[in-house]
DNA sequence: TTCAAGATGTTGGAATTCCAACATCGTTGT
DNA sequence: ACAACGATGTTGGAATTCCAACATCTTGAA
């Protein structure tokens, strides 16, 4: 554990309590190390869960099996990213697989410790200070993609993000942290269909692109072209 | 306030609190009811959220606007519900608007005060708990929309979905919580077009359906007709 | 029981998206 | 400068979805 308590205080989670406190913290939320081989199965889907996990190094992939027993990829998690916040805050049981797709270390421990009635030490406040956030930032974020799926057509999820970015970076003006590729993924859209959308929304005057840079235009201006 | 100290009693988030401990509880987290009119504005995108809201009684549309003012419906929230929980932890600016589309009650508190390090009382550690339960409970929610919305197609969607339900259920066999048209809203398709794909997967043998009844089959119980 | 309204299924044409294939552009390394 | 590769844009036919219109089925009220 000592060697990882360097990797450990840079992490969000536990960034803001004091140093000389982390280790009997680590040893109060009854934390513990593994290590994991790129290929080895880290959690499977149909345990109830009791502990977090904090990535400290590596990549995981979190999947799920549908009914017909195919897979289905959810999200990447990296360094610095929890799993299984939730399910272990609600005592739910989860329905994802997360597997190292390279040698990984994780840090678990049992964040419900923290919260017992009888324990209230100031670093236990901080954790619990930090955790929530994350727990609302991820909110947040789910929120913002979510809005952008929930519509129809590939034209109108392209202006949901657009929108969102540019009040994001307060500026019309702005650019995207996605190639081509990467923003069709995450809008669940084709590439080249939506390359070939981007392409129409130009040339109706809503805005001008060039790799990730954009532009949005209102409609007010581009009728003054 | 003490009009409402029983609803507030039975909502999720203070039900575990002693009911002697809530009025001072509620006093120290410097709450403040507030009542708002059918199609009343109450919250406006932009401004830096401190409160969060617990809905006592009423109907709240959440909803936002994008880079060229057109209005979008995000959810609708009922009694029970609370609004601004993730822009409150995170001390973040809200892109949503709020407005009361029936006559409501909101019950403002601030849930940092709860985190100050200097107050740790047993009512505000159970509160933390039942929040931070909120929280998680709401990530899990989205995270299930999102991976049915994460397909590029209404019948890969409507699998998704359904897959799920079985789980949930721990049967092939279940009622789902909504009919037609809701079902294509939540999936974002059309409900004629969602209609046709259900009949094809009925007649492809990947499940029987009738009304918000479903019965999923499995491709080897299905080669066995 | 009958009727009316709402929910669901079906259909056909228009519009959109997927998909594969290829052209063009940009960047990097030599 | 040039070649190679990856990123992006374009295109056309196939497949999917939208959309409106209508048929059928269910449920609740009279």
């Amino acid at each position: 554990m000592t060697d990882y308590l360097k990797t450990i205080h840079k992490s969000k989670l536990f960034r803001k309590v004091p140093e000389t406190d982390l280790e009997p913290l680590l040893e109060q939320l009854d934390s513990q190390l593994k290590f994991y081989r790129a290929g080895q199965v880290a959690v499977t889907a149909g345990r109830r869960v009791r502990r977090v996990g904090l990535i400290l190094e590596g990549t995981l992939n979190m999947y799920e099996y549908d009914f017909w027993g195919r897979e289905h990829h959810i999200d990447t998690l990296k360094s610095g990213m929890l799993l299984l916040e939730n399910n272990a805050v609600s005592g739910t049981v989860t329905i994802h697989n997360y597997t190292a797709v390279e040698s990984s270390v994780i840090l678990w421990f049992n964040i419900r410790e923290i919260l017992r009635l009888d324990e209230t030490h100031t670093s236990n406040t901080i954790l619990i200070q930090s955790f929530m956030k994350e727990l609302a930032r991820k909110n947040l974020q789910l929120y913002t993609r979510l809005s952008d799926l929930d519509r129809m057509s590939t034209k109108e999820k392209l202006l949901s993000f657009l929108s969102k970015e540019a009040l994001r970076h307060n500026s019309d003006e702005f650019d995207i942290p996605f190639d081509r590729k990467q923003l069709a993924d995450y809008l669940s859209v084709e590439r080249s269909a939506m390359s070939a959308e981007l392409s129409a929304l130009a040339r109706a005057g809503y805005l001008e692109t060039r790799r990730n840079h954009f532009k949005l235009l209102k409609p007010s201006l581009r009728t003054e072209d």
